[in-house]
DNA sequence: CGCATTTGACCTGCGC
DNA sequence: GCGCAGGTCAAATGCG
């Protein structure tokens, strides 16, 4: 089993953003590398910037995350039309989801995202937040929830890759993520 | 005034 | 065909 790790030394504000990385396709971590994992750990050695931070990062199962967002996306997944306009779903194709111990619903990691829509989910007290990179040309579309059986972890998922750099570069420029396979 | 957010309506797919 | 659930749209609203 591989496991990604986020390097929490590359920033002191990796608690507040690291985790809501998303590589950029110029990255050599490729979204659906993710996807191809049974499971991701995403570890965060940094207890001073834990201790600093009311937020943190938990190991996420990847098949309990990943399989609601897969359930309700993979019908997406095709060429859709309304009003003669071409909606095709799949063409983002690369999703991630992952969930994080925070108080904070939205996070900071470096893209600007425009929000449209919201919505109650069935078995859920939560509401999801849909956003859409506000970046033009860029459809990548990510869905904030918090878990409905623990509140404190906001589960985020990601659909598409951004086709920009990241507008603020000062933190995000310095996360980099390391490959261990030392765990497989 | 411009932009982001809110929110109800609408669209689509799926199960029965 | 109908109802439900999830996702999206777009007009209304709020805020700096």
């Amino acid at each position: 089993m591989d496991y990604y790790f986020v390097n929490p030394h590359a920033t002191p504000n990796f608690a507040h953003s690291t985790h809501m990385m998303i590589p950029n396709p110029s990255s050599e971590f490729i979204l659906s590398d993710y996807l191809m994992l049974d499971d991701i750990c995403i570890d965060h050695h940094d207890q001073e910037s834990r201790s600093q931070s009311t937020e943190s990062l938990e190991k996420v199962t990847f098949n309990d995350v990943n399989q609601e967002f897969n359930d309700a996306t993979s019908k997406n997944n095709n060429i859709k039309y309304k009003n003669g306009i071409k909606r095709n779903k799949g063409e983002a194709g690369q999703k991630i989801a992952f969930r994080t111990r925070s108080e904070l619903e939205i996070m900071d990691d470096g893209y600007k995202w425009r929000k449209y829509g919201k919505k109650s989910v069935k078995n859920s007290p939560n509401l999801r937040n849909y956003y859409k990179c506000s970046s033009v040309g860029c459809n990548v579309k990510k869905r904030v929830e918090r878990d409905r059986d623990d509140s404190s972890y906001v589960i985020t998922s990601y659909e598409g890759v951004h086709n920009h750099e990241i507008p603020f570069t000062s933190h995000c420029s310095q996360i980099s993520f390391v490959h261990s396979d030392a765990y497989n």
